[in-house]
This record gives C-alpha cells, sequence and structure tokens, in this order.
DNA sequence: TGTACCGTTACGCTGCGTGAAGGTTG
DNA sequence: CCAACCTTCACGCAGCGTAACGGTAC
C-alpha cells in the first residue's frame, strides 16, 4: 500500500474513518493530536481533521506498537528516527519490562499461594487443648524489648524489625509472636511487659544472607529456648539475633481470646498438664497470634497459640 | 502485638512517624485518609493526625495487601468484612489478574520475538538479483479490489482486510503486498492500479479458523498463484479468500525503491531473466513491500520485492 | 533562630473513556 | 427537520509523587 502513493495524492479521511480503519477509538486519535503524536494533514474551515495517507501510514505503526503496550513517548521517538535497529532497540527495552512484569506477578502469586496455604494450616490446630508434641528444630529472628520501652517504643521497635527483612515479601508470610518471661507467666505476672518478639524464619540461615546483617556472626546457630537466660544475655536493644527451637518435646495450647484476656487459665491448664506428665518447663513462653486483627475486627474472636519447651 | 493493648492504650503516632514504621511515604498516609481508607483516630487543634493502635493494625494489612497490588477499592472491603473466607476470595481474585497479566505479557514477548525474526530475515534477502528459486506451498488470504474503487476506497478495504482477522495479533507479524496482472507489468501499464491485495497466513487453514468467516469454504486450498483468472472470478468485492501459492518455481527480486518508480526496470530485467532461463510466467506479479514507512520517512530508501510463479 | 516536623492545595503521571454542549453535513 | 457526523472543553480512572506555601514544635 505504502507504494499506492500515486494514485492517492489527494485522498484524505476525517477523523471517525481513520479511527474505524484501525478499529481504535476516535477519542485516541484526538489525543494522539492532542499531544502532537499523530496531527492531520490540515483543518478545513469548519474545523473537522483532515489525515492524508502519510498519517495513515504513521498511525498503522503507532496501532500496532500500541498493540504491543509499547508506551507512547517511545513510539514518538520512533516515528522521527525510524530504523531497523532503533526498532530492535524498542522491542528489547519492552521485552526487558515484559519479563519484568512476569517476574514481578509470578513472586505475587507464589506470596498469595504461601499464605493462603499458611492460613488452612492455622485452621486445622486443634483448640482449647494442651498439646505436649515434639517439634523439629525451628528458626527465629528475636528482637530484644527493654524495661524502659513504653508501648509506644516497642511498637516501634517491632515494627522495625519486621520490615527490615522484608524486601520484596510480605509480612503475612511469616508468623511473628512475642515471649514472655517464664516466671512471670507461671507466677500471673506477665500482664505488664514480654522480653522480646520474634518471628520464623523459613529456615537455618547462612552467613551470606541478609538475617545477619545486625546479628553476631557467632550467635548463629545458638539455642534460644533451651538456654534463655544465656540468650537474653547477648541480646541487645535494638538488635536482632538468630536462634533456633531445638528439636524437642513443647507444650502447646491454640486458645480463644487474646492472651493477656487468658493467660491465667491457660498458665494454670498448662501447669497442670506439665504435672500430671511430670514435665518442667525449660524455655520462656512463646505467644504467637493465630487468628488476630487480619481476620476480624473482633477482638474476642482472636485466637491465640502459646508453646514452651519442655523436658522430663 | 495485637494483644498488647493493655500498655498502649494511649499511645499515639504522628503520619511521619507512623509511615517511617511501615516504609511508605507520609503522602500515602494522607491518601488513605482523603480516601476514607484510614483516617486517624482524632486531629489535635493543630491539625496534626494521630494515629492509634487500631489504625497502626489496619495498616499492617493494608500495606501488606497492598504490596501484593491488590486494589485499595478490595482492601477497603475488605476492612470492613474480615475473614479467611474474604481473604482468600481477594486472594484468587487478585491470582486471577496476575494469570492474565503474565498471559498478556508473554503474548507480547512472543509477538516481539516473531518480528524480530522477520526483521532480521528480511534483511538478509539479496538485493538487486532476478532469482529463480523454488518455494513450499504458501498460504495467502486475497482481497480483490474493482476498478471503480478509488484510492480512498482501496484503502479503506486494505485496512479493513488488514484489520478483520487481527485481534491480538500485530500486524508487523504478517507480510502484506499486492498483486498486479500479468499482462500489465509486462506491458508497462501498472502504474493505474493493483487487482488485489494478500497477506501470507502461516499455514494452511483449517475449516474452524476464523479467516473462513468471509470465504467459501470450497475455496479452501485453491490454487491462486497457478491459476490466476479462475480465482478472480471466485473473487467477490469486499470478500476475502484464502488461496495458495503452490510449491513451484517463483521468479523473484528485491530492489531499492518503490514498486511504481521501478517498474519499467524490473519488468525488463525479469522478462530478461526469463528469456534466458526459457521460463514463462503463469502468475500475476506479487508485490511485497520490504523496507517501508516502518523502517524509514525517506521513500527513496524503500526496498520491494516482487516475484511471481514461472513454469519452463 | 533554625530546622525539622506538620498541614493543605494542586498539579503530574498513562492513555485514553465518557459525557456535555454545540456546530456541520446531507 | 432530523440523524449522524464533527468540534472543543473538562472530568474520571489508580495510587500516589512532587512541589509550593505556610504553620508548629523543640
Amino acid at each position: 500500500m505504502n507504494n499506492n502513493s500515486k494514485r492517492n495524492e489527494s485522498c484524505y479521511f476525517t477523523a471517525g474513518e481513520l479511527a474505524s480503519m484501525y478499529g481504535i477509538s476516535k477519542q485516541s486519535l484526538l489525543y494522539y493530536d492532542k499531544i502532537h503524536l499523530l496531527s492531520p494533514d490540515f483543518i478545513s474551515p469548519n474545523g473537522y481533521r483532515h489525515y492524508s495517507i502519510t498519517q495513515y501510514l504513521d498511525l498503522e505503526i503507532i496501532v500496532n506498537l500500541r498493540a504491543l503496550d509499547i508506551p507512547i513517548n517511545d513510539i514518538q521517538k520512533y516515528l522521527q528516527n525510524r530504523g531497523r535497529e532503533q526498532l530492535e532497540e524498542i522491542f528489547v527495552k519492552k521485552d526487558n519490562v515484559c519479563q519484568e512484569i512476569i517476574r514481578e506477578n509470578q513472586r505475587i502469586r507464589k506470596a498469595l499461594s504461601v499464605i493462603t496455604g499458611k492460613i488452612n494450616e492455622e485452621q486445622k490446630e486443634l483448640r482449647n487443648q494442651v498439646l505436649i508434641r515434639s517439634y523439629p528444630t525451628r528458626y527465629i529472628k528475636l528482637t530484644q524489648l527493654s524495661e524502659n520501652d513504653n508501648g509506644k517504643d516497642r511498637i516501634v521497635l517491632f515494627a522495625r524489625a519486621s520490615h527490615k527483612n522484608l524486601h520484596n515479601r510480605c509480612l503475612l508470610e511469616k508468623q511473628q509472636g512475642w515471649i514472655i518471661r517464664q516466671e512471670d507467666f507461671f507466677s500471673g505476672h506477665c500482664s505488664n511487659e514480654s522480653t522480646a518478639f520474634f518471628f520464623f524464619l523459613s529456615g537455618p540461615v547462612k552467613k551470606h544472607e541478609e538475617y545477619f546483617s545486625n546479628a553476631k556472626k557467632t550467635d548463629a546457630g545458638t539455642d534460644a529456648a533451651g538456654n534463655t537466660q544465656a540468650v537474653a544475655k547477648r541480646l541487645r536493644r535494638n538488635t536482632a539475633e538468630v536462634a533456633t527451637l531445638p528439636e524437642s518435646l513443647y507444650c502447646e495450647t491454640t486458645f480463644d481470646g487474646t492472651f493477656y484476656d487468658e493467660v491465667d487459665t491457660i498458665s494454670k491448664k498448662i501447669l497442670k498438664q506439665l504435672e500430671r506428665y511430670k514435665l518442667r518447663p525449660v524455655s520462656d513462653i512463646y505467644v504467637l497470634p493465630v487468628h488476630n486483627h487480619w481476620f476480624t475486627a473482633d477482638p474476642t474472636a482472636y485466637v491465640t497459640k502459646v508453646f514452651l519447651r519442655v523436658m522430663s
């Protein structure tokens, strides 16, 4: 068609005509005119736009590149400087963008499925029963809290720690909770404060991983739950440490309500169970919200889980 | 953290504080306030926003869902109606959107690579030489032009035909050209008009494919280039027909310039070559722009290819 | 007195879609 | 006189980013 100019010299299209020829809207054409991407050959006294063959051909390029979702800015530059290499340049650029979009959406899909899986797992937990069971080695990241920290400080520290290693992930992907001193828990004085908060890591942390950015290397692999006081001494304000919950027997219970509302009942139930099986607590108490503000606006509908390491 | 309310009852954050805790911009918070997604607990006389723990927790949800690129509208509805099922619903919805985006971008990537490949192939064509070579069976879609059609009509018909079967594809993916009557070409009277235009199909067309929507079924597989007059009779205005260019010897040449500028020279060169090899033309002449307005704004830099079927 | 917060208002981005209000063509 | 074109505003979309301009806390 492009070589047919000899017989098409005085042939023009109105905006509506041209638009319908390419199956695009007239508004697009007006827009292209407005941003000077494609302007009509001339405008007649009545204000009508008249597009010539040249514009028809340019529009072919525009429509096709737009069908590949290539940004108008790139198209504009291309029309002023055409060529195979320039076109390939645009294509490479767009291809990279596509790859990035695909990667990003795959990342999101993966996160969605991970979270969905976790939600469904949590739902299966037995409620309101004190269980003695063994767990394989688990890995957590701890952030210590000082007695001086007021409620706001704690939240800020918590947010900072949660956020620090988040990067591209979703917070929901990791379970997070806090730690109550063993003696406070069993003596009924734990309503004042927790000593630290933590979140689970997906596996043992290697040296090159980012989790070490704020932790001393020698702390890797130390036993937090099995050696609480020693770990507590090593912890320093505002620093996070990687620790392990060793393979061991644990006592756990998942109950309706919030920790602070139910702590008295729960600690008694746990104590009773420990006595029954002649077990003794050997770690602080880990508190893990299971069903929280994410899933209900009503705090009485919360579900909380606590667990601690036990030995016979 | 959510169960810590007992000691956090009177703890508030300003917009800047809260924003930095989640690593988002203050503007986002202001925006969330504006659209009533998340408003501060109260505003002090100096106009400062004060966010409470409740808003802190809601923001956690917002930030996390936004990190999954879930639309604010969905988040807003979710905050007012939380629950596992509702969350899964949102996730399923988002997952579908992700899949759609991924598919679309894969489609674009494929188109980009197809076109790039074609461009590179075209570049390799020998220039300014008349070649006799064989081609395997090729498939084209023809649209007839009538003598009554003026230049504008032709362009409209062409655009309509090009567009009709485009759907999700890019025009650039298919080569398109037009047909000149054999007698006009060799007699030097072809500058007035072409009889039809065509584009290559990627393969033989099956009955269920869309290409048949406007073609008579019996026309499938007929021999266009080998039986020109019969095909021409079957062609009707505004209808497209699928045809084949049979496996055969073809005479072709790729030359610099436009067809109408070079036709006299080209037809003589081809005639000479045919005489030399004692071949006779048995089809009309197919004109295919190779390097056109897509790649240069200068018509003298165009490259055109013509070919016709020959027999000894 | 400085500086580092806080606030509101408003415009920019991308690529159009969707009217509204009014003139022109046939 | 009507229908079907055409025109120019101008706002809406999603989710903020980026000033501009001015008050406030320490």
